[in-house]
DNA sequence: CATTATTATCTGCATATGCAATAAATAACG
DNA sequence: CGTTATTTATTGCATATGCAGATAATAATG
């Protein structure tokens, strides 16, 4: 019989769905991450922007959205955000269609703020699992990102 | 000198965020199902959904919520796009608070569309890795939520 | 049984995400 | 040098996400 029985073994197995279980994990430890962030008016996305500039400050939109990995649409209303508090300025360049993005004085110091929150819930989620565990799956991570993107 | 070199170093640390890589990673992922699952107007979250419901006809919103580890807010927003669609239908229950989520005959008939379109998907990312890296990964992903959520 | 507490869901608000299409500017070409 | 192609960024649209607070209904209490 095909029917019942099948479909519910087939809806078991979709369980174990590569995407829903990232996405599953990335929200749960984002909000953690999120609620450790609080303090300094952050969250998640915002840190790693900020991050990430502190880095790559003067980079363009859509060389910083390559590095992050994200949409750069995405990226120019996440950047927003951050223009509007005063913790990112966009510079023109002397290409006319190319803005340069950098953190401001401002940015620079609430990332120092919000280091010592990240460092204490990073901790936290790693002390979770066995030493070896994360750096086998940033591995693994990395893996099927590379070939999601690279083919 | 604690400044340049130091916050430099600090930034650098953090990109190995935890909640980055995964948020990033899922998000990568989750664009190669979205792009498998366009043929039948699903997407990623919408697919989980329907196929969670597949297995749990008759669930809370509450229940279908903790069920996925999401909140339950959202949860009610994203129902409603299937509702609207005639995927999902939600009937009141006894107790006047609850509503009973379940799927159409139309949900059922596209979940049956979208399977095959999703092992396709999900194979194909397999592959991309050691057989037992996901194996492992999953366990670890299991890991972080159950102590993130659990305390 | 009336009052209070708890529970289930939904709304308002803000951010996050990406596709399709647009606008603006530079680059390439003939 | 003018036309066409390409590149960079933005907007319109729709979904995804969760916190705070509101609403409605049941449960607990005295």
């Amino acid at each position: 019989m095909t029917t019942a029985q099948e479909a519910r073994h087939q809806a078991e197995e979709a369980l174990d769905c590569v995407s829903y279980r990232l996405r599953r994990t990335a929200r749960v430890i984002a909000k953690r991450y999120d609620d450790a962030l609080r303090p300094v008016g952050l969250r998640n996305t915002q840190f790693t922007m900020i991050n990430a500039l502190a880095l790559l400050g003067g980079v363009s939109i859509g060389d910083l959205a390559a590095e992050l990995a994200t949409d750069s649409t995405t990226l120019t209303r996440n950047l927003a955000v951050l223009v509007r508090r005063g913790l990112v300025e966009d510079l023109p360049d002397e290409d006319g269609r190319v803005r340069r993005i950098r953190l401001t004085e401002d940015g620079r110091a609430l990332l120092a703020q919000a280091l010592p929150l990240w460092r204490a819930a990073q901790q936290d989620v790693l002390h979770s699992i066995d030493p070896d565990a994360w750096n086998q799956t940033r591995h693994t991570l990395a893996q099927v990102e590379a070939a999601a993107t690279g083919e």
